[in-house]
DNA sequence: AAGTGGTCTAGACCACTTG
DNA sequence: AAGTGGTCTAGACCACTTG
């Protein structure tokens, strides 16, 4: 299969960023140079461009030049997406392990947020790595009743939202964000030094106002942030 | 000010979903065709469509057409709101203490951030108090030339918010939420002891397009935290 | 004056779905 | 066969920053 002409270049930029050929802050090729180098017009060359400034990894100051952003996993709070997406999308590889799966009598916490207090619950703790490298450490709790057959997948192929997704599609969810100083299992698991901070992002996410599940997702801060672009009216 | 012809074909679709005459699944018109309505060339129009395909509004199907999506998600995390009023409506009471004001040419960052190469910026140390104790040391930069008297305010009495609300009224922002490892400097002002991590929002934001004002928040985790709820539809 | 990104044109060929 | 979006070309003029 053939890529447009357009892709190759945008491909090319973003390896050499990805090389870390091209840093933060450096200036790439021009519009014209980079047209010039793919025997492109310029047009396509700024297609490229556009594509790579869209996902924030270039940065366009007029009559000066187009600059490399600042790296770092980003996350849109907006979108409901899972981990998985985000990262087949930014061109990673995605890899999960199970480390746990159990059934068990929910805490008050947890039965409590899944309104869970007559039934058991199941839970899975899923690392999920980016190249390799570990990114968000998964602790799922869900509703035994409603999703029966959870436990039963294969959650190194299948998400659990996409599961989750399959069987109990989502209509809305509750988010909070923290700041935590990892524990000495979370510092094992995600590879975290003494000097790094940990995002703690708790969800739960509910598919005709019932909840479904209860996650809490764990990531190294010098690897992963949350942005959002809010606007006005 | 002249608008870009794309920008204005842009607002016209824009402004048709917005009014409901053209709903969810609604088959826009062609590319061909708004080439026409508005004297431009296909490539232009085919611009103004990849805007809105961005940004969610709309969606393509090669060969069949272009259509309206379903109305986005939305967030309250996407509400502006600045530290006084969430305690106030906590009823608690708010103070602030002006650590440091000066004028400084920008590093590179805050230059990217706030677009301003070639202008001074000011910036503003300031601790947010609820009930006397830190909950936020605000950091912010702003463009001198942008807004001239921002120095000149009293800030232990108006917020940077409610100035710059004044004088530059927001139209959209973007947020960045990260965690940290708090500096000594961040642990003394927020009084943080060894265990307690640092939530850090950076935010930027902008009047009419134009970037106005960089902060850097910081919080101590385990006094805040950020929560948001979001629903499919 | 030369270089940069921002916008725009008037064409072109393609693969694909539809009547 | 006609219509759609996907890609591409080889130009053009603009405002702006830089040497």
């Amino acid at each position: 299969m053939s890529q447009a002409k357009y892709k190759l270049i945008a491909d090319y930029i973003r390896s050499q960023i990805n090389k870390r050929k091209w840093l933060e802050g450096f200036k790439i090729p021009s519009e014209m140079e980079l047209s010039e180098l793919f025997c492109a017009s310029r047009m396509t060359a700024r297609k490229a461009v556009d594509l790579l400034v869209h996902e924030d990894l270039l940065k366009r100051a007029p009559s000066i030049g187009t600059f490399v952003n600042p790296p770092r996993a980003q996350s849109s709070l907006l979108e409901i997406k899972n981990i998985k997406d985000e990262i087949i999308e930014r061109g990673h590889s995605h890899d999960m392990v199970v480390l746990s799966k159990m059934t068990l009598t929910p805490n008050t916490k947890v039965a409590f947020e899944l309104s869970a207090f007559e039934t058991k619950v199941f839970k899975i703790v899923i690392l999920h790595l980016e190249n390799d490298i570990p990114i968000q450490l998964e602790e799922r709790y869900v509703n035994a009743e409603l999703i029966p057959n959870f436990l039963e997948q294969d959650f190194s192929h299948i998400t659990s939202s996409e599961y989750l997704m399959e069987v109990a599609p989502l209509s809305n969810a509750k988010v909070m964000i923290e700041a935590i100083i990892p524990s000495k299992i979370l510092k094992h698991h995600l590879k975290l030094d003494d000097n790094t901070a940990c995002l703690k992002i708790t969800r739960t996410t509910f598919s005709e106002n019932v909840p479904v599940s209860l996650g809490y997702l764990y990531y190294p801060a010098d690897k992963y942030r949350v942005t959002s672009q809010l606007s006005v009216n």
